[in-house]
DNA sequence: TCCCCTTCGTTGACTAGGAAACTAGTAGAA
DNA sequence: TTCTACTAGTTTCCTAGTCAACGAAGGGGA
C-alpha cells in the first residue's frame, strides 16, 4: 500500500541524490573558471570539430533548439564562440569556439577529471568500476543516445 | 592532457544521464495526475506527519524556502494543500494536505513504485540491487543528508 | 521595559530551460 | 516557374528554481 512505498526506496530517487550533488559540486567549480555546467558542456562538444549546428548541438546535449540559442547567446556575449552563417544552406548556422573558447577547455577538462576523481574517491576502485559499468549498461539497455549536460 | 579526458569518461556523465531519464520519464507520468514531481514529493513528505513548518519542508526537500513558499502557492491553488498560521510562534505557518491532496498520495506513490520498477527492469535483480548498494553506500560515506525532489 | 539581534516566511529580481509560434530559406511537384 | 510543404534557428511565453532583501515576530541582556 501506499504506507509500505516510503520515498527512500526507489532507486531513482538514491540516482537523483547522488547526481545532483556531483552537479552542483561541479557547479561551484566551473564558476570560478567563469562558466556554468551547460557552457562547459557546451565548448566540450564544440572542441573536437571545427564547427557544428546548432541542431546537431542540441541533440549531442540532449537540449531543446531555443536551449541552445540561448546558451549561444551567452557565450558569444563572452567572446567564447562564434556564431557564423551558412553559404550553402543560408537557413543553417554554424557554431565554433573562439581561441579564447579553445583555450579555456582544456584547465576546464582538467577540472572535470578532477571532480569525478575526487568526488567517487570513496568508492573502492572495484566498486568505482562496477557502478560505471552498472550505469553504461543501463543506458545502453535503454537505448539512451541523448548526451545530458556535463 | 585534454584531448584525452572524454567527456563520457565520467562516472558523473553517466549519472546524470541516467537519472535524468528517470526523472523525465516520471515526470511524464504524475503529469498525467496533474502534479508535477516536485509537487509530488512536497505531498508525500507531508504525507506521513499532520503538519509541517515550510522550513522544515525545505531542509526535508533540499530546496530553498522560496522554492517552498511559492511550491505552496501552486499547491494551494490546485486545493491539494493548505497552509495555517501558527498560534504558539506567529512568526510560523504549517503547511498540510488537505483531504483531496491526502487522497491523492496512494495513486501517485503506486506510479512511483511503478516507474522505478519498470525503469531498472531492464537489469537483473543482482544488478539492480548491487547499482542500489552502491548508490546508499556513496551517499553514506558522502554523507548525504538532504531528500532531493522525486 | 526596551533595544538589538535573530529567525520565519514571503516577495522580487534573475537565471535556465521547454514548447510552440514565428521567420527565413529550401526543395519538390505541377 | 511558382506554389506548397518542410526545415533551421530564433523568439516569446511559461514554469521552476536560486538568492537576497524585506517585514513581522520572538528573545535575551542592560
Amino acid at each position: 500500500m501506499a504506507d509500505a512505498a516510503s520515498l527512500t526506496a526507489h532507486t531513482g530517487y538514491w540516482l537523483r541524490m547522488v547526481s545532483n550533488e556531483v552537479s552542483q559540486e561541479f557547479a561551484r567549480k566551473v564558476a570560478e573558471e567563469g562558466v556554468t555546467v551547460a557552457e562547459w558542456s557546451f565548448m566540450r562538444s564544440l572542441y573536437d570539430v571545427d564547427a557544428m549546428a546548432p541542431s546537431a548541438l542540441a541533440a549531442k546535449m540532449g537540449l531543446s533548439k531555443g536551449a541552445i540559442s540561448k546558451l549561444a547567446d551567452r557565450l558569444i556575449d563572452k567572446t567564447l564562440v562564434a556564431r557564423a552563417e551558412n553559404d550553402e544552406d543560408r537557413r543553417g548556422h554554424s557554431l565554433s569556439l573562439t581561441s579564447a573558447g579553445r583555450g579555456k577547455v582544456p584547465a576546464l577538462a582538467a577540472l572535470a577529471d578532477k571532480n569525478d576523481a575526487e568526488y567517487f574517491d570513496v568508492l573502492t576502485t572495484d566498486e568505482h568500476a562496477t557502478l560505471l559499468a552498472l550505469l553504461k549498461a543501463l543506458a545502453d539497455r535503454r537505448g539512451l543516445k541523448t548526451i545530458p549536460v556535463n
